[in-house]
DNA sequence: GCGCCGCCGTTGACACGTCAACAACTTCGT
DNA sequence: ACGAAGTTGTTGACGTGTCAACGGCGGCGC
């Protein structure tokens, strides 16, 4: 079963990966670009994208600077805070997300979500939210703990 | 659902990486050396190795350069056909795995298999098989097909 | 006000994965 | 036997993800 799954895991992985590379993007640009398109203007905090998509600092840092050197988005200085970095939507950031979302989400339901059960979809969710908690219950499970 | 799904994948991955890098391998090298300690005295053509984890020549080319410098495997030259080639565990590589395997074995139970009940794993197994049948049904979904 | 600690973002090095192009070899039709 | 076509593996370029280290700034204790 877990064999399966892992298979699965990469096929969805790759079916998503190409049908976002026709539109030009990739998932961790769409993983970006999803949460700008939706947050209030003059864009967010570096820090608070990195917290809504769970991405690191440094992922996150090189991941705009790919996006900005593809005119997806721009950095500005953060006027409250000059540690901080503002991120937001150019033009083109927002015209790529908004074409590449319907086939997005449509593509994910054909080849997933589709496929499953109303039952089925519960018991994903389920698993899915279970281990997740689980995750944050036990930030350190380091194997063998002694505590 | 989708989204816990995804976050479900990431993490998972995440966990599985780390647990495996303290045994200083990788889940691509896991996933070589697994079939190759399983396979015959001898090894096994590129080819067929690619077969069995599903990946394609030059990823597979790729991951066997780099641990054939790390001294996990060699590659020889096939015997019955001069285009192959033939990759088998150094003692190194047979080292690995077998130190790896319990702890990458357990790290998936506890992470994710025992958080399941029977009926879980058992619906996971089908949603697995069901997603994976349909790719191999429908070679090119394509988005939008008129057929 | 100063110094220390912590947060924020960046950078460089490296591993991984995909794509396109290629060289060498086999196979098959003729 | 010969050449076209398919197979096998390699390589280079590039995007992605992780780790460790760094520089800059804020906040807090004194």
């Amino acid at each position: 079963m877990w064999r399966a799954f892992y298979e699965m895991r990469r096929h969805l992985d790759r079916v998503i990966e190409r049908q976002l590379a026709e539109t030009g993007l990739s998932s961790a640009d769409y993983d970006l670009l999803s949460p700008l398109s939706e947050a209030p203007p003059g864009g967010l905090r570096a820090r608070d994208l990195g917290n809504l998509v769970g991405w690191d600092r440094s992922r996150l840092s090189h991941q705009i600077r790919r996006m900005e050197q593809r005119g997806l988005l721009i950095r500005r200085e953060c006027p409250t805070d000059a540690r901080g970095t503002v991120i937001d939507l150019t033009q083109a950031g927002r015209a790529a997300i908004e074409a590449a979302a319907p086939g997005h989400v449509d593509n994910v339901r054909r080849h997933f979500v589709d496929l499953l059960s109303p039952e089925e979809v519960d018991t994903m969710t389920a698993i899915a939210t279970r281990v997740l908690d689980r995750a944050t219950d036990r930030p350190a499970p380091e194997t063998a703990e002694r505590e």
